[in-house]
DNA sequence: CGGCGGCTTGATCCCTTTCAACTGTTGTGG
DNA sequence: CCACAACAGTTGAAAGGGATCAAGCCGCCG
């Protein structure tokens, strides 16, 4: 846990308290699922290295990403409301988690207070991702949501200590697709203009921005910066 | 708070604690904010009566609603991740809120645990909340939108206590079509289809549920509920 | 009564979807 | 090691749904 975001803010003594319980770190696969929607919350997770996708499935079987989780950040929270699980999520790379146990968590809580905080903080900055989201989905053409996406995407993956300009997009295509509300083939239009106009290269899954700026013109920003700046 | 959601769990004697210290109930205005974008956080809110809408504002103007808040339900979590409020919020009609001021918070929630866990049980619902936009903003037609609207909204007012068959919706047009991500126009050709396949009746503000099967249909759902049963 | 704002309705246009064909990459088995 | 299958992504053409523009309606308040 030493280098994730959940210890910050807790004293030294307190982190290697954590560590010592928190020893359920798990290797898992690409595809492979943590858990599903509906099932009874065991733990919370954070990622260290890899990424995933939460998403929810309709009764006729359309299925719908709505959150992404890159390394350093929580998720799991969704069932701390009743304990079940409201989306399910699954890796799109070989990853690894730690398992944060919820009985632990209790307990752990009233002895670490900062702990406690620590996971709501990071519950709240997952809510305000989520509304990002609903504003990128609200009134934005396809070649916005997918320059806006990008340019999040680069900045989280910045925040989670990856590189940002030159990376291997663990996301397909569907995948991107399905969680900008768009048709792959709408995203890949998007990108073909993208390159076009000069703000990347992209192969199957290697992208490389080349034009920031331009990048964030083409996400509609009139100026200025993507306000995923949360300062650690 | 006595009749809200947020004691939910405490026992008699912490909620009689909790009752002595939010004497902070304050009357809003239609149209009047609590608090902007960017604004230090001082507390987080309950509804008590009313209804509240929360969202945000691009730079080139254009603005996005990303929640909306009834009796009941808490909003301003979207300050617990750095202090600083990432949306305004904004009295929809003549309401009145609980303040639950940051600085006794923390403390409080040290002296009574089940406080600090039910703030995140509603953080939690609310991030759910806001990952079904996702999903109806995802891949669904102008009508299920405003149909699947109208079941949810109806299902929270249920829980709200509140009339849930016929009622005033102090959602104006407007407001509604931006938080589906429509026009408004849409909103009303939607309204017009819903009106003649026997599902509503609905006049400037008035809204009355005449047949909810053929509503969920309208929306999308082969069978069954909506899935807004958290349980108490 | 008259005018304003919120809402409705109509007509046209445009962007995204849809359907379909094609390309290219990966990986597997002979 | 090559052939070929299978899959992911790209490109093109046509269709459809919502946006946009414009006009009209109606309830409300001065």
């Amino acid at each position: 846990m030493r280098e994730l975001c959940l210890p910050a803010g807790l004293q030294p003594d307190e982190v290697s308290e954590l560590d010592r319980i928190i020893q359920k770190r798990q290797q898992v696969r690409s595809d492979e699922y943590l858990f599903h929607e509906g099932d009874v919350a065991q733990a919370i997770y954070a990622v260290r290295i890899g990424s995933f996708k939460s998403y929810r499935v309709r009764e006729d079987g359309v299925w719908q990403i709505v959150g992404i989780h890159l390394p350093g950040e929580l998720f799991g929270m969704d069932a701390l409301a009743d304990q079940h699980h409201r989306v399910s999520v699954q890796a799109m790379e070989t990853s690894n988690v730690c398992a944060l146990p919820l009985a632990d968590l209790a307990a752990l809580t009233i002895r670490i207070p900062s702990l406690g905080k620590q996971v709501m903080r990071m519950t709240s900055r997952e809510l305000n991702t989520s509304y990002e989201n609903h504003e990128l989905l609200g009134r934005r053409s396809a070649q916005e949501r997918v320059a806006l996406f990008l340019c999040r995407y680069t900045d989280r993956r910045r925040n989670s200590g990856l590189k940002a300009d030159s990376f291997d997009m663990a996301i397909s295509r569907q995948d991107l697709a399905n969680y900008l509300g768009l048709q792959l083939e709408t995203v890949s239009r998007a990108f073909r203009q993208l390159k076009d106009n000069g703000c990347i290269t992209a192969s199957r899954s290697l992208l490389e921005i080349k034009n920031i700026d331009a990048l964030r013109e083409a996400a509609g920003f009139c100026h200025g910066k993507t306000d995923y700046a949360y300062h650690h």
